[in-house]
DNA sequence: AATTTGCGAAACCAAAAGGTTGCGCGTATA
DNA sequence: TATACGCGCAACCTTTTGGTTTCGCAAATT
């Protein structure tokens, strides 16, 4: 199963699971607590963003702290950079012809 | 069926469509010249996309132009922005550490 | 040592996704 | 007017998804 990271962030319930995490470790369990939902389905979502990297897990005992790799974000934002690109021109032009007619009314 | 913009970048074909379309406006045959699929395939495509009101469209003749929505991109920039804020605040940290680190050395 | 707790993994299920094929409706072209 | 073209839509099929239940293992607690 190929996964990728614009895959993950599809689901609400993970986008949610990825919003609480990057603020602290949690184990599956107490990000189910969180949620109206079972560990074992917090599991599987936790599971698939493991396999896009997009979350890192560290052993503490029998706790499994599970916690976001922020650094993975980025390829979201690189991907958007296309297009920001765009609307920032876009904004340009409109700022240009603003300026343009407030040449013309004075 | 409600849809939201995730969903609708996580299919790669998609994000392919968007990425074509930024550029200029695209019948649905011109679009599915570009990519190995047909134009069914990208009319069910584009049918997501405009219900998520990520593209546009334009009767002409027989013809419809479709062309993206450039500014509901800023939404997923919008989300984007508490994680932008989680990694620029690791960046000045590592930052100030670095400049500690070059502190210390004079 | 026995029991409880936290966890991943596998089996299973209903729903949704993504694709194909065939259709009918307008618009252009002969 | 007949034919070709561009298109959306519905029916259908297969694969994927998201969830539940059950299980076994290892770590903690009694």
């Amino acid at each position: 199963m190929r996964r990728d990271i614009f895959q993950a962030i599809a689901d609400p319930t993970r986008r949610a699971i990825i919003a609480l995490i990057a603020l602290q470790a949690m184990t599956p369990n107490a990000i189910a607590n969180n949620f109206d939902t079972t560990r074992q389905a917090v599991s599987k979502h936790l599971r698939i963003l493991t396999e896009c990297e997009l979350v890192k897990q560290e052993q503490k005992g029998r706790e499994i702290y599970y916690s976001l790799e922020i650094d993975k974000m980025k390829e979201i934002d690189k991907w958007l950079e296309q297009f920001r690109k765009i609307w920032e021109t876009r904004f340009d032009q409109l700022d240009n012809l603003l300026a343009t007619i407030k040449k013309q009314k004075k």
